[in-house]
DNA sequence: AATAGAAATGAGAATCTTGATCATCGAGCC
DNA sequence: GGCTCGATGATCAAGATTCTCATTTCTATT
């Protein structure tokens, strides 16, 4: 991710953007919500308010440089646009989330749409589950 | 819907409850918000507090008479758990939600979750696209 | 039918997430 | 370096939902 990437959206190069871009960038989770990034700010002892978190995720949603997911829980959560679209599956017990392809279901989706007299201009897909990490807490032993 | 579905949930038969799946189960748009049941109340004469509608509700998805939907926008939407398990469409200019149901898709689901080692326990899928009912307001002319 | 015990209700406060306001600050251009 | 406007931070505000707690109402039992 380049500083461009925030000129060319019409965006002011500042030390808040580029901060947030990086902890994107650098998060293992790749899915952060507002308040994970702003935490991950003040540990690295940046000064940055909560609402700036909002606003430049905001920002740059609108720009098409991260989405903003809506997964069961009451928080957002924002990742990179990195390649192109993708679907969700998350684990119930540890809130790991994947990211999968299926253009089987893409197809479908549209083939339903157009049944029912709709022209599909988007979709919300998420899976949830156990998944089968070692790590993963899962109740079940 | 019967008052027998409310003990069997081990819920006792109220007023407020009963009105409630009273008015799931006449209403037009089959999905729901609280506030929306809240108001249908207040214009039926029923003095029951907003706190109780979505105490009730909640108790109800518990129970699984009614299930949750998230769609795009703050508030969340009940409805009636009739038939079985569908997805949904709904169109961004009108707020239509239609239903649907693909047995390619769930199957895909599925498959796509074993191959991530998640044993798949629940979804959520919803279309947004533009609805070709002539009482809905396209923007485009 | 009266009653005790438990559960349900209503009103408002509280919470949580997110967006708005506004004075101050800083980036980008001359 | 200085100007102009967008960006920021702190706080406040809004909207949705849940919690608290005193009061009411079921339900089972007498």
């Amino acid at each position: 991710m380049e500083t461009s990437d925030l000129k060319k959206a019409g965006l002011k190069v500042t030390l808040p953007r580029m901060k947030i871009l990086e902890i994107l960038e650098n998060s293992e989770t790749r899915h952060l919500t507002a308040e994970a990034i702003y935490r991950e700010l003040l540990d690295s002892g940046e000064e940055i308010g909560l609402a700036t978190v909002y606003r430049v995720l905001t920002q740059f949603e609108a720009a098409g440089l991260v989405c903003r997911l809506h997964l069961e829980g009451n928080q957002a959560v924002f990742e990179l646009e990195r390649g192109g679209h993708h679907d969700h599956i998350v684990c119930n017990q540890c809130g790991r989330v994947e990211e999968f392809f299926d253009e089987t279901i893409e197809n479908r989706q549209r083939e339903v749409a157009r049944q029912h007299g709709f022209s599909i201009k988007d979709h919300a897909l998420v899976l949830y589950g156990d998944c089968s990490d070692s790590a993963c807490p899962h109740r079940p032993v």
